[in-house]
DNA sequence: TTAGTAATAGTAATTATTACTATTTATGTT
DNA sequence: AACATAAATAGTAATAATTACTATTACTAA
């Protein structure tokens, strides 16, 4: 991997935020610094900055969502405001009993947990 | 909702497999059965399923899967050849922790597991 | 400094899903 | 049984998210 201005830039912009954005979203910010970028060059990087362990994909209903957290946590996701707010629900028990039940190799737990949020009350 | 030979085909379908098909999957399943049925029936039939409870939707990757199992369980999702298992990981103690620690109100929790299973050692 | 090649911009193509509309059909009422 | 009404359908067009393609640009190692 080569550096590129791009990739930093895509990489900073997720790193800014805790909102889980979108490729379109981070498209967006990327073109204040970036006039003519183009989407694609979005899309390949943040795959790549997956594929390096950067950064975390997140499956949310029909888009793609990413989190510069790559520590273990989970989601709450409100169907009100859409906000997914980050939470620490799950030790690695989960993998063990995976692992030892099911004799499957663990190399990711999501979980995503719907609902409404407190500030809708 | 009224009855529609469309609707019920399409609900059987789901309720015959254990592969957590995708809407083109039963959309190819049900031509079978009514040879001119539209895609766009499949879709807005199976998202009134979803609605009424009758199925439940799996977010996976670039595209949703659906699986007539509508009692709480959770799915090791094998990277290598794209299957879905079935497994029952979680008792609701995690309901109530997201409810008590951040005052979420839960509707469904979904997890999925990502790895490797059993066919690749 | 240059040669090689990875990365890019711009555009076209693909895939999954939803929207639209004229027609059909299930069902409650006469 | 015939009818009215509104929900559901088939077929098609439109949209959204993502990937593929290609000629050009620009890192980087020699």
């Amino acid at each position: 991997m080569r550096y590129s201005l791009q990739k930093e830039t895509i990489r900073e912009i997720v790193k800014s935020t805790d909102s889980h954005p979108t490729a379109d979203w981070i498209f967006q910010r990327a073109k204040r610094k970036i006039p003519n970028i183009s989407l694609g060059t979005v899309y390949r990087n943040l795959k790549h900055l997956a594929a390096e362990g950067f950064l975390r994909v997140i499956c949310d209903d029909n888009s793609t969502r990413y989190d510069w957290n790559t520590t273990p946590h989970d989601h709450l996701k409100c169907s009100i405001c859409g906000d997914l707010i980050d939470v620490h629900l799950l030790d690695d028990g989960i993998r063990k009993t995976v692992k030892k039940n099911y004799k499957f190799e663990v190399d990711d737990v999501e979980m995503i947990i719907i609902g409404t949020c407190n500030k809708h009350e």
